[in-house]
DNA sequence: TCTGGGGTCCTAGGACCC
DNA sequence: TCTGGGGTCCTAGGACCC
């Protein structure tokens, strides 16, 4: 058994980088990227980040820096995002497939197998690889434990003179770049904990990696003092290959404008069905639970949120069932008299699609449940091969009121030939 | 007027059983 | 009648992440 090595490949502003690989005139200048209706700044270029907007800013309460600098807001392109990150995955899986997506931007890699004998060369030969064929550039932090891997590479992005990586493995400097880093900036310290930290005298990563075992668990529950050894270098959270599967799927939406009509919601909520139902099917699962939620504006005096579930005893991942439930559940709380802002349908308590085969066989009508996984295979064909939505619900079509403002969005050039900008030969 | 969307894990407490 | 302890499952809420 090898000492384990990871590596986290991370993405530097990593929307605004997939904007800029398309706009190379923005390559200086200062962008955003904001959430769905145009509301929170989710991403920022160094040059926004400078000039003190935080992550998920409300957009409207820095409009006068947004003009002041000529900022360049883009509404989230999430289609264009997911096709760059899966060109990134692909090229990192030729190097291992030992590999844990662990987000959009982000990805561990276990460089434990490899033969690797200068890690700091190998981290910038495989950020240039990833520069020349993306356009995007990453930070890369490579050592011991995840935990570690996650600070190396944020060092790595933060001190110009590293150039994009960090290595600690058996780096003599490992210490003093932990005593560089607050607290708050560990990957598993958020707000609530920081503050309880610095009162504890660990104001820095160094000092969180001096907290006795005990203390760490007293304080931070079992995850804490496991992120106390991983700063020590010894691994607690081993690479998550099986971390695509999901355990809930959530689909929901702040709607264009608050609403009290049945129809725009029963639309929304079944458009909140099919894609969660979609979800769930690729990922070869069944649900046991269905919910929806409804909220008025967490913002407004009053803000109030309704939520109902229904338990399946046979699970299903069936696209109409799950409308016609979420539609029922609609029912039991709408009131007319209330202004909606916001509505989601999750799924969850999820079972393997074929545990109705070896568990439940008997129980339920095999004929019945065969029609309807026919039916939903042939929805999820006909719609990969002619596009999303060929195939779909009436009630979806009840309404688009519901559908968010994206005012600004980039063309979505990797998946969308038709928004491709058309260039013009002049003899 | 205008404040996102999607996840995971841990813990404490209650119900219930032996 | 009262007493003890342990195990499991479920739920709600808290905390974190990107």
């Amino acid at each position: 058994m090898k000492n384990p090595v990871f590596a986290l490949i991370d993405c530097n502003n990593f929307f605004v980088s997939c904007e800029r690989v398309f706009r190379p005139d923005l390559a200086t200048k200062p962008v955003a990227v904001l959430s769905s209706n145009d509301g929170c700044v989710v991403a920022r270029s160094n040059e926004v980040k400078a000039l003190g907007i935080p992550m998920a800013a409300p957009a409207f309460k820095y409009r006068e820096i947004f003009d002041r600098h000529g900022i360049v807001k883009f509404s989230a392109n999430f289609e264009l995002y997911g096709n760059m990150s899966r060109r990134i995955t692909e090229l990192l899986t030729t190097i291992t497939p030992r590999i844990e997506v662990y987000s959009v931007d982000e990805s561990f890699l276990d460089l434990s197998q490899l033969d690797i004998r200068d890690h700091t060369a190998w981290g910038h030969k495989v950020r240039e690889s990833i520069l020349q064929w993306t356009g995007l550039p990453v930070s890369i932090g490579i050592a011991p434990s995840k935990s570690l891997a996650k600070l190396a590479s944020d060092r790595g992005k933060k001190v110009p003179a590293l150039d994009g990586v960090l290595s600690l493995m058996g780096n003599p400097e490992t210490d003093w770049h932990l005593s560089q880093v607050p607290v708050g900036d560990v990957w598993g310290i958020g707000w609530r904990l920081a503050p309880k930290m610095r009162a504890e005298g660990a104001g820095t990563a160094l000092h969180l990696a001096q907290l006795s075992p005990q203390r760490a668990q007293q304080l931070m529950g079992i995850r804490g003092r496991q992120l106390v050894a991983e700063l020590n270098g010894i691994s607690c959270f081993p690479l998550d290959l099986e971390h695509q599967k999901p355990k809930s799927i959530l689909r929901s939406r702040t709607f264009g404008e608050d609403t009290s009509l049945a129809s725009v919601i029963e639309a929304a909520l079944a458009s909140f069905a099919t894609t969660a139902a979609f979800r769930l099917r690729r990922s070869s699962q069944l649900a046991r639970r269905a919910g929806i939620f409804l909220d008025t504006n967490k913002h407004k005096p009053g803000f109030r949120r309704w939520s109902r579930e229904v338990i399946y005893q046979v699970p299903t991942a069936d696209t109409g069932q799950l409308i016609s439930d979420t539609i029922n559940l609609f029912s039991q709380i709408y009131s007319p008299r209330m202004s909606y802002h916001r509505a989601g349908v999750w799924l969850g308590d999820f079972r393997p699609a074929d545990y109705l085969q070896t568990d439940l066989l008997g129980a339920i009508d095999p004929a019945k449940h065969d029609r309807a996984q026919a039916r939903m295979q042939a929805v999820d064909v006909l719609n990969e091969r002619f596009g999303k939505r060929t195939i779909r619900y009436a009630t979806e079509d009840l309404a688009q009121k519901w559908q968010p403002r994206h005012h600004t969005r980039s063309p979505r050039y990797t998946t969308r030939p038709d928004e491709l900008p058309t260039a013009k030969i002049v003899p």
